[in-house]
DNA sequence: CATGCTTACGGATCACGTAACCATG
DNA sequence: CATGGTTACGTGATCCGTAAGCATG
């Protein structure tokens, strides 16, 4: 599991589609669709139903998202914590 | 900033030694060391102080620890929460 | 037959391990 | 000169993008 696997998860997820959430990640559909496909054989879990519409959350899906997003953030705010502290003042 | 990168840089800095560390992820030192100073790199700070003994956390290095660790934490509690979910009951 | 996800395939990028190198006490 | 981190270098794996394939309404 890697965060460009939880980063595409999430874009999928909120998207409710591939193509729109490749757009927005900058990337083509076929890596996306690799990674969640990955992502789910790695959890062993299907997180999404192929539609002919798109893609849907399922139950396993949507219990991940909240907690995808909650590392992601954390994730940037780390790095923006420690980039944004070149000396340990809190003047 | 990868999730092997936050391990490396645990590893490291829990032993202090970059050798132990490279022992306890089953890797070799120098991709230990890559690892660690694209990290420094990327963040524009220095997290450790190299010295003849081994190498010692320094502040933003310190400030880094914990939160990296929580976040480690958390992919791993998400990995197994979610496959040791099959069905969502909770009787 | 139009839309949307998936598989095939070739090429670039990244990460590793061995070996050689450099600094410190 | 022994110990420990770093750089060099070649190889293997991973990931992407284009193109072709397949399913659904």
């Amino acid at each position: 599991m890697s965060l460009t696997q939880l980063r595409y998860f999430v874009a999928v997820a909120e998207e409710g589609h591939a193509g729109r959430a490749a757009l927005r990640l900058h990337v083509s559909q076929p890596p996306l669709s690799r990674q969640i496909r990955a992502l789910e054989e790695e959890l062993g879990v299907a997180l999404f139903d192929r539609t002919a519409k798109g893609m849907s959350l399922r139950p396993d899906g949507a219990a991940l998202l909240p907690r995808a997003k909650q590392i992601l953030s954390d994730v940037a705010s780390l790095a923006d914590g420690i980039r944004t502290r070149p000396a340990p003042n809190r003047s």
